[in-house]
DNA sequence: CGCCGAGTTGAACTGAATCAAGAAACGTGG
DNA sequence: CCACGTTTCTTGATTCAGTTCAACTCGGCG
């Protein structure tokens, strides 16, 4: 992965969504930096002020936040093409919650706090961007809300395999199980359920 | 009620956020109107495109969603301040799935799908407040999201009297239980609980 | 080879749902 | 202002989805 490459993709992003010029993308992409991040290796950790945010290039992320019990609840995953970051200590400055690491070897542009305000000023359509995104967001995660708290795990799970074909062989099935609220457990003799019923 | 009431009362809120002229002002209330919400009257019913948003002068509101068993989720309730209106829909003009019901008398200042654009482009600066808005709506919601798969029925009530003093006066109880994610039998046997144990 | 993380299985337990019935509060029309 | 019906709240008995704790298997990797 190279540094053109990947603001390469960021730039293709962008065009897709709002019209900017040449000259503003470069602007753009001199606000962004190329990380690596191992397997395993933390892009955010709990308890840190997160003044960056990311946009996902290429691997598998896990978002996920550790409950008062040490339960760890998966509140997404993202792919290529995902914004990772938590808004809320981005904006307040107060540590953050939630966690941010790698499930398999990834790239991610980053951007900062400060960096972004400025970046704003300079290419003012840029809040469009974010405005859409931070809607979209809000909308599935208003979506993933009503699913949990009307569904009970098994239709959780047949939502989710059917959402993103192919998840199980990209994330182990314990994290699923964390994404869905359940313990591995339940997962497990939910799973043997479904095949004895086919 | 008045119009104009109301409508300073939106710039108020506007100017609090970010910058804007006299001139600005008087194009913004141009695309907003008032609206009176009678008690138990809808805003927003599932099933219908949802092409306005409105913003909350007075009273109480319920946003809340419908499960296939017929069992009713608060998803938060709307006081003076707040938006109401289902961003989903707004922007896929699919039919909404959510409902905005006045708990008392009400009256917000409404707005279209087709006006907001229009207002976008011609006072951009709002493109930045929606921005910060979704951003907080989301932040907000994430951390409802969390209490929601971490905490039990008891540590999530505790939470909404804390951060919501007084609400319990303002909704009745079985409403309370739905935003709660829990039958009203369960929160009536939750309060004798804390009674006796003090 | 041995160990460790991931997944499976079992038995007992628990928080909240379900079903049912009654009591209290509310509001609407006479 | 009272009477009646409707909604809201309470209480009890039972059931159920998912947890908890513990033991065991499997596969990969150093």
């Amino acid at each position: 992965m190279t540094e053109e490459l990947a603001k390469h993709k960021l730039i293709q992003y962008i065009k897709e969504r709002v019209p900017i010029s040449e000259n503003e993308s470069e602007v753009i992409t001199s606000y962004f930096e190329l990380r690596h991040l191992p397997k395993k290796s933390f892009f955010i950790q709990e308890g840190q002020e997160c003044i960056y945010h990311g946009f996902v290039i290429s691997g598998t992320l896990r978002v996920f936040y550790s409950d008062p019990k040490g339960l760890e609840h998966v509140l997404y995953f993202g792919f290529a093409d995902w914004w990772v970051g938590d808004i809320a200590s981005f904006n307040t400055h107060e540590p953050t919650h939630i966690n941010v690491q790698a499930l398999e070897d990834s790239w991610i542009l980053t951007f900062s706090k400060d960096g972004i305000e400025e970046l704003f000023l300079k290419v003012p359509i840029l809040e469009r961007l974010f405005r859409i995104m931070a809607q979209r967001t809000l909308s599935v995660l208003q979506k993933r809300f009503f699913l949990t708290v009307s569904a009970n795990a098994h239709d959780r799970y047949k939502e989710l395999i059917e959402r993103h074909p192919g998840i199980e062989q990209l994330v182990p099935q314990h994290q699923i199980a964390s994404y869905l609220g359940i313990l591995p457990e339940s997962l497990s003799r939910m799973k043997k359920q479904l095949l004895h019923k086919k």
